[in-house]
DNA sequence: TAGATTGTTAATCGATTAACAATC
DNA sequence: TAGATTGTTAATCGATTAACAATC
């Protein structure tokens, strides 16, 4: 991969630019201008037309963007166009929820497998996956390919399990505990801090109804 | 409020400050300097610095910042101080685990009312709280002085009903739904899209091993 | 060809970092 | 007092916006 140097606020707005062009491709619209999009997804046109240029020049000048086209580019650039085996670990009211979605599968992500340290739930199926124990992680790891780690614990567990997963060689974990994860530089972790996006909302709240 | 012109960026960082002041609070540790925080948070001591001096000056030169006393400015500034009263729309699996989850409620985020579209569970209970049809959104949101609703339903509805929630005076809207929701400039709108997270990682998953 | 719209450079704006005087 | 560390100003860095030549 030759991109490099690609800003991580860049990063933070390519899957919404994604998900824009799904609804246009859907809706059956076949070319769209920076300035259309821009309009309809509410930030700059010269924005959309430098953040795409980082990964190369998708549109033609006279005409815009091929919808269907710029949006397949797009899933390469996000690596959607590969299939990625996720384990889920910890079985809980979010992991089950998480189990339980879809949709995510129609983007690649496939969940193969999911631990839980209680015991009493060994054996049980989540969409038909079953629940193992922890101690399976490592050897399931292998055997099924697995590069991305759902992380739905206790904070107090995710640090440790986080070390073995690293351990294990896992690639990337997708964490929902609510603690920061000491990993590897090449370990990728994407965080989703419910309570802080909760707290956000709260000083926005508080602030609303403020002059500015 | 006075409080001005704080950008996004800072308004991200405060709940991690909010988290780690937290944790040192818990451990029993009564000052940090900018210095020490900024090492055990891997950000500038001069933002961390920057980044309160935006609310006050909170920190007292050659002593350092209070860890207790910063804590508790923090979250006057988040507004968790008060206490906010949630409903919950779309009691499907997600919703479920929001609603199970109890530590919300210990930052004062109290969840009142339940509602789904689903007949069949109506009058079923999650956690003590009752699951009521939607037409009772709008008399429930007076007698109970709701605030913020959690909308855990498909896109395809989450735009209908969130312009019927700002009809019926929602000041927030934690949006779950994988949609832009168009609010009203005073209505606060916090979106979490899973989706988006999960991409954001694969696209750092799939550039992880490039020289960077 | 004329019109439209990109790709890209230059200008602006804002956020982060560095430095240091103020002060506990 | 001397040492430490803040609060704050100035310098740097990076991201966004504007402008326009290139080109379909």
């Amino acid at each position: 991969m030759e991109t490099k140097d690609i800003s991580r606020a860049i990063i933070e707005r390519l899957p919404r630019y994604y998900r824009y062009l799904g609804e246009l491709k859907d809706s059956g619209i076949e070319r769209i201008s920076s300035k259309e999009l821009s309009k309809r997804m509410h930030v700059t046109a010269s924005q959309i037309r430098q953040d795409l240029n980082h990964f190369g020049g998708f549109g033609q000048q006279g005409y815009g963007y091929n919808v269907k086209y710029l949006y397949e580019e797009i899933a390469k650039i996000l690596g959607l166009h590969k299939q990625h085996n996720l384990i889920l670990i910890g079985a809980g009211h979010l992991g089950q929820a998480l189990a339980n979605y879809v949709n995510f599968e129609r983007r690649g992500f496939v969940l193969k497998g999911i631990f839980d340290i209680d015991t009493a739930i060994h054996g049980q199926k989540i969409r038909g996956i079953e629940i193992r124990p922890m101690e399976e992680i490592e050897a399931f790891m292998r055997d099924h390919a697995i590069d991305i780690a759902v992380l739905t614990i206790p904070k107090a567990e995710a640090v440790k399990i986080a070390d073995e997963l690293v351990s294990f060689g896992i690639k990337a974990i997708w964490n929902f505990a609510h603690v920061d994860l000491d990993v590897p530089e090449d370990t990728v972790v994407e965080n989703v801090h419910l309570s802080e996006s909760l707290m956000r909302l709260s000083y926005n709240l508080a602030n609303s109804s403020v002059t500015d």
